[in-house]
DNA sequence: CTATAATCAGTAATAATTCCTATTACCGAT
DNA sequence: ATCGGTAATAGGAATTATTACTGATTATAG
C-alpha cells in the first residue's frame, strides 16, 4: 500500500479523536483539508486501511460502521440511546464493571472473525 | 405482542436451524407454508423479536444481519471464507480454543450495548 | 358479535456502502 | 525532465439490506 495524501489525513483525523467516528465523521474532517475529496474516496481507504488491520472497526446497533484508529486490544460499549461509544480496557466481567459505572447493560456480544477450518484446509 | 401466524413460522423456521440464517433464509422457508408472506412482514417480525429479546442477532461482517433462536449466553465465530456461524459457548480463551480446533481467528469482537451513565440519569 | 388495534401484503422509499469510469498523481527508469 | 506504468482519486451511478407507508385483514377483549 503506498502512500496516499487522502489517506494520511483520513489517518489523522482519526487518530485525532477517541470518538469512534464514522465515515461521514471522517469525510467531513478531510474536506476540510482536501475540499475535493470525495465520499466514496473516504470510505475505500477505510475499508482498507480496516482489512489490513491499521485501523479497526465497531458496528453500531443500527448497523452503521464506526471506526477506531486505536488498535491496542480493547472492547466497546455502544449507549443505545445517545450513540456513544466507549472504550473497555478491561474486557473481563465487562458486564459488572459497567454496571459499577452506572451503565445500564442490555447485551454483550463476542464475536470472533477468522477463517474456520474447513476453509483452512 | 398477541398472536400472528406468520411470526410463529418465523420462530419455528428460525428454531429448527443452528445455521444463524439471514432474513431472506427465514423468508424462503416461511414462505414455503405461507407462499404469500411479505419479505417486509419477516423484517418487522425478526427485528421486533430482536428488540425483545426472544432472538439474538450476528452482524456479520459484510453488514448482513442473522438471527439466532438461540438466546442461551453464548458467543460466535464468523468465518469470513465461507461465511459459515458457529457457537462459542465458552467464551473464556475463545481465540486460543478457536486456534486448537483449526480455526484461524483474524480479530475477536467485543461490544457491549446498553445505556450510558450519562443517558441513564 | 363488534370494536379496535395489531398485523399483513405489496410497494415505494431510504440510506449506507460499493462499483464504475475517466482522470490524475506518483515513482522508478531512462 | 520526461516517459510509462501503476495505483489512487473524484464524482456519480448502482447496489442491497432494511424500513416506511398504505389500505386490507385478522386476532382478541369486552
Amino acid at each position: 500500500m503506498r502512500y496516499s495524501s487522502r489517506r494520511e489525513a483520513i489517518v489523522n483525523a482519526l487518530s485525532a479523536t477517541k470518538s469512534h467516528p464514522d465515515a461521514e465523521w471522517v469525510y467531513a474532517r478531510v474536506r476540510e483539508e482536501y475540499p475535493r475529496v470525495s465520499l466514496g474516496t473516504v470510505y475505500r481507504n477505510l475499508r482498507e486501511l480496516a482489512a489490513t488491520g491499521a485501523i479497526h472497526t465497531v458496528e453500531t446497533e443500527d448497523g452503521v460502521l464506526h471506526f477506531d484508529a486505536d488498535t491496542s486490544p480493547h472492547a466497546h460499549f455502544v449507549c443505545n440511546r445517545c450513540g456513544r461509544i466507549s472504550d473497555l480496557f478491561d474486557v473481563t466481567d465487562a458486564a459488572e464493571q459497567l454496571q459499577a459505572q452506572g451503565y445500564s447493560v442490555q447485551c454483550v456480544k463476542t464475536v470472533a472473525y477468522g477463517v474456520c477450518d474447513r476453509c483452512g484446509k
